[in-house]
DNA sequence: TTAACATTCAACTAATAAATTGAATATTAT
DNA sequence: ATAATATTCAATTTATTAGTTGAATGTTAA
């Protein structure tokens, strides 16, 4: 194999996980399994796309090799099949925003300009939680927590917080996270919260960082103290 | 704007960016645009593709907003957008080799294997240099060591190190580089060297990983007295 | 065994992409 | 002005892709 052939075949391969990459629903499926392993079914319900096509886009994603699946029963369970792919989806979207205006704007206007105090950092966080200074809020579905989440967070999927809300104290500040810096779970909360009065900001890093920064993740399901009404 | 509107719309920009690496031609011209701008004739001879073809790969990156293009006389001078993407295409070979076994394969035999001694690392190499105990060969064409290159290194282009190779003492070691990690002139240079008994290592970080961490690098011809016969 | 279910497969349509060719454009040199 | 040059554009062919529909597969529950 010339030295040719090899590069040529390298980037072409290269090329193939681009490819796979190439396409919106796909990266929303890849930002969806970064959170923990899905059915098809659900999956096509949280994407909003039909299930034969979220079954086409699961195939190539595994035949490029970024996800893994497996049966159960009679659903089939797909998985990342690494962390670092869900770091790949972020380094687009950073590229996106740096080389793109399109991008640029709508993110800062969308979701940057709901910020009005700046995203909390990981190393903040840990000080502040440390000292239990804060309340962190994991506002994503209850099986994306329960798969795992950050050490102390209380579950309130964004779809309960308004009904839920009044058991968080007004006078500890709240972080909120979601999925990732392009999920807009944890900006609709703060946005809520604050109507409310509360103070909170929003952590930009997720449960895929956190893990790959080798810091510790909880799994289970939130407290049924918190569960019920 | 909707939530869910702009999530599809920012995740349909990502996968417009991931389009744009999804060629192996284009993954090539950004490997050669991280050394340097250039023009499209000389990456469709470096390239081996037609001039046209070439010159409608290099829109397509422009379009997506990963190079840009300004005018120098009759010629039209590319340059990558910013030194993120040339981390872009590094990341997407990472996972590609995480996630493709032949791609693993292919870099474990190929390129892997030539390496005797494990690479050299940026700070083991900051080391060396600081006292004088290694070489620096900057084994990439005279265009691309004048753009940037790595402090102290000497340019020799492996199609001149043959010729060259004399002038290098075999007492000291040797660290060869190129344009990085799937970058084979660096490899190829070592496979010479050695078979005429140099001590010779390879860095796998080449000058966009070195000025995006920060580092200096040098930019100016190689010297005339390394030039002449 | 049969029915119900989750998923995949196969076939189809419409849209998009890659490479090639020759013409068109813009800049410099004569 | 005119010729030469570097690049782009336009048109063409061929191949690939996304989404839809209905049938096929394989698993569990009745």
């Amino acid at each position: 194999m010339s030295t040719r052939e090899i590069r040529q075949t390298l980037f072409a391969q290269f090329a193939a996980v681009a490819d796979a990459l190439a396409h919106g629903s796909r990266l929303a499926l890849l930002e969806l399994l970064a959170q923990g392993e899905r059915d098809v079914e659900t999956l096509s319900g949280l994407l909003g796309v039909s299930v034969a096509s979220t079954s086409q886009h699961l195939q190539r994603l595994k035949h490029a090799g970024l996800v893994s699946a497996r049966r159960d029963g009679r659903r089939r369970i797909y998985r990342l099949a690494s962390d670092e792919v869900s770091a790949l989806v972020l380094n687009i979207g950073k590229v996106a925003e740096a080389c793109l205006a399109s991008v640029e704007k709508i993110v800062n206007q969308q979701l940057r300009a709901q910020d009005e105090w700046p995203p909390v950092s990981t190393d903040e966080l840990a000080t502040l939680s440390a000292r239990r200074a804060v309340i962190i809020v994991d506002v994503r579905p209850a099986e994306e927590y329960a798969a795992a989440h950050l050490p102390g967070a209380v579950n309130i999927p964004l779809e309960a917080l308004r009904r839920k809300m009044s058991r968080l104290p007004r006078e500890r500040e709240i972080v909120v996270y979601c999925r990732g810096p392009y999920c807009l779970l944890a900006l609709d909360a703060m946005r809520m919260l604050r109507r409310h009065h509360y103070r909170v900001r929003r952590l930009e890093e997720s449960v895929p960082d956190w893990r790959r920064a080798g810091l510790p993740v909880e799994t289970g399901p939130g407290s049924v103290r918190h569960a019920r009404a």
